[in-house]
DNA sequence: GCAAAATGGTAACTACGGTTAACATATTCG
DNA sequence: CGAATATGTTAACCGTAGTTACCATTTTGC
């Protein structure tokens, strides 16, 4: 479900057991895309979801947590994507490159908040958490370089990776630039662009 | 000149005019890169200098002059090099474009620090310094959407900025993975999914 | 060579914002 | 119902880091 519909979801719901917790996180994810997490102070976030100051505490420890929770979600989201998108593809590794393809630049379109504070504010983790997150991410983008390479053998290692690299930074900084709010028609030019960039021609 | 290159010749030039100044602006784009802006402190710019503390005031007026006059340094050099791109292209847009490929593929692997800082960190800015910014890297942006609209007249204006804007966001997340520190074969393979992008076939 | 400007160091100030304390209300469930 | 738990509120705390004050030294230009 997109962010913003399960957003507004949440918020019809009242006030359930855990429904708080995940309408703070998905406010503050907007404030943080939006102001950065440096400038999103701790009574932001309580003011956005009504709920004034230190009340926040009561479903996270601190502000760091807040952010570190957000971007566990986004990857967990992203994991759970990217194995949904690779079961009946038949072990065709052309078939399963272009299912990720359509999957993720729906996906990233449909959730911009998501997708950008995971790449805009590791910065703001410490140390080890920022290091940990760093090699999960690392480990999702081996799978599409993985894949890339069955399709296309002539490619260097570094060349897919490269690529990969490519198609995740594209989505971001699409989203970031809000170029349009017509979601179908981001989703469907990103996704052509994607596939340029994993189909171009190598360079020696 | 290249960044890195620049920062050495500068030190070893000693404590002249204005020198001092530069050095400070180049390590503190190393930090905000390396630790992100709000987690450098001056004291940290300071010491990256060889000058420990508040001695940075003598040359800024404070931390966030230090950011802005680092994103006006990086657009600046962008205006400078695609200006110099586009001369000597006899009004070709076809070779003029990529002539502008071929020198931001360069200059954003040979400035990987100006190049991230100025989209990573917009945020650390006041509201209004911000959307200055932002608005001249628009224009910057345009002369690239007019420039393919007039080669691929077939593109619709979201297509064409979907389409530059990815260009740019290749260039800054392949820079911020650190993927190879061959410099050279980074800027041939991100110029190649460049031109991939630009050329890829449009959607209806 | 000397006055003036430039540059630097250390110590102290201060504001901001994340966090905690102390206390109140509402919800749940036996 | 009533105790326990969850959730909120306001006021106060406090560490950090940007900034300023003040004094020392070096560099520059007449």
């Amino acid at each position: 479900m997109a962010e913003y519909d399960e957003l507004e979801s949440l918020i019809s719901q009242g006030r359930k057991h855990g429904v708080r917790k995940r309408i703070i996180l998905l406010q503050a994810a907007r404030l943080f895309v939006e102001k950065g997490y440096a400038d999103t102070g701790i009574d932001d976030i309580g003011a956005a979801v009504g709920v004034s100051g230190p009340a926040v505490y009561r479903h996270f420890p601190g502000k760091q947590a807040i952010l570190l929770a957000l971007i566990e979600l986004s990857l967990e989201r992203l994991r759970e994507g990217t194995q949904a998108a690779l079961v009946d593809q038949d072990r065709e590794p052309q078939k399963a490159l272009i299912a990720l393809v359509d999957w993720f630049s729906r996906f990233s379109v449909e959730n911009p908040d998501l997708t950008l504070v995971m790449q805009a504010e590791l910065l703001g983790l410490p140390e080890q958490d920022r290091r940990r997150l760093k090699r999960q991410i690392r480990q999702l983008s081996e799978a599409w370089v993985g894949l890339l390479i069955e399709v296309r053998p002539e490619l260097s290692d570094l060349a897919a990776r490269i690529a990969v690299t490519s198609v995740m930074g594209m989505a971001t900084s699409v989203l970031a630039a809000r170029l349009s709010s017509d979601t179908r028609a981001l989703s469907v030019h990103l996704r052509a662009q994607m596939l340029a960039v994993l189909h171009a021609p190598a360079e020696p």
